[in-house]
DNA sequence: CGGGCTGTTGAAGAAGGTCAATGATCGTGG
DNA sequence: CCACGATCATTGACCTTCTTCAACAGCCCG
């Protein structure tokens, strides 16, 4: 999910901010927000029920933008937690609305960034709907090493996970006492270890063969009598 | 989902079209695609897993487009699917890009749409996160007969339904046999009947109130050290 | 040093899945 | 028009996964 080339902060004003561990940088509905930008440290996007349920949409790490929907005025989709300490960019609305409108360049990278986190949430979808808690667990280790590795925060093999597990069951749409169920099992099969917040993958391949892959076009899709005339 | 104000054809060449019924409109992966719109007709989008695993990103109704990912030559996110015959139209791609070129309005119109396509994604990654099978099946049901009867398709209480159990189960990350027994369970409960496709909700306000609603900011997050220093 | 948050473990229960078999429905071809 | 085969809906018994309830240990932070 790599930032657009965003324009030069001769057209586009930003601000670093700062903001606590375990702060709120927002809550759904919220009018009147800026699209921002992770400099450093982790946060989520979430949604809560009435009754306390929560989902987590998705997890914010540096490079990653969010608040985009809030360009053209739009209140905020979800509501957004720091896990960590945290530096961000905030984007200038007036500044970003008309770089949106001059650069054909910029606009179109922005539009692509978009798209690219929708298609982000529905492989989330299809995990969520598909996979059981082995897979999707399995799913959120490696999908954060790879992402925590290409901004040089994990090594080979491990990381520093920022997540508690009730953070890591909102994600998965688990409950906590089973995610550390599963996380206890894959330790017990030695494909990773922790240690405080340090998660190591001690077999890689392995694990990553837990995660049925999503990019898949398969063979032709199941046979039905119109297939025939738009073959 | 609404379409956006379509620039007249004058600009924009749209090429009618048709799709039998239970036929394959592409799949994920696939290059060259144009940006659709359906005409008259039930589809919907779907990604497959290796081991014959599916799940349905979202169900098209006439109004929907899809496709938006591909109008800078990107590939298709999705496999597409009719459930009935189908008529829709298909933008020229060349026409769309530069629209979104020269039309400030249009191409505003575009990015929000993808935005609302977004949000509506992540609406259903809580559902399927956080519900569980009876909320998620009237959810489902609801959300149908809410847009359908917003394009003229439902009356007060009834539609017709042009799904497969088979279908809804792979909507809602449930298997066929469950869905059947939720749907059986509603019967029960005369919530609902159904007499062939056709489904009427016998009572709609009890129906609705299984499904917990999502925009919901709700009572000020749990509380953090770092709170007061944002607040 | 002490209290809440977090992680871990055990036993019991419920939601949801699997296997299997029988009807209903529908499109198709005779 | 009817009969056939295939797809789809329904029902029952049984099993697995995941959840609930509960208790306790570790740890970080104040």
């Amino acid at each position: 999910m790599g930032a657009p080339g965003w324009p030069s902060t001769d057209v586009l004003a930003v601000e670093e901010r700062f903001a606590p561990r375990n702060s709120s940088m927002g809550r759904v509905g919220d009018a009147g927000v800026r699209v921002r930008v992770i400099a450093s440290g982790w946060a989520y996007r979430y949604r809560t029920l009435h009754d306390g349920r929560r989902q987590i949409l998705n997890i914010l790490l540096p490079g990653d933008t969010f608040g985009l929907e809030t360009l053209f005025e739009q209140p905020a989709q979800a509501s957004v937690q720091t896990s960590t300490a945290l530096t961000y960019f905030a984007l200038s609305s007036a500044d970003l609305m008309s770089a949106f409108d001059l650069l054909p360049e910029f606009r179109r990278q922005l539009y692509q960034l978009v798209l690219a986190e929708k298609a982000a949430t529905e492989d989330w979808l299809v995990r969520l709907g598909q996979f059981d808690a082995e897979e999707r667990t399995a799913a959120l280790l490696t999908s954060l090493h790879r992402r925590l590795q290409q901004c040089g925060l994990a090594s080979e093999s491990s990381f520093v996970l920022e997540l508690t597990q009730q953070e890591m069951a909102d994600t998965l749409g688990l409950h906590v006492i089973h995610v550390n169920r599963v996380l206890g099992r894959l330790r017990a099969r030695k494909l990773l270890s922790t240690s405080g917040k340090t998660v190591t993958l001690h077999d890689f391949p392995q694990l990553a063969e837990l995660v049925p892959p999503l990019h898949h076009p398969g063979p032709p899709p199941r046979l039905a009598a119109g297939d025939l005339l738009t073959a």
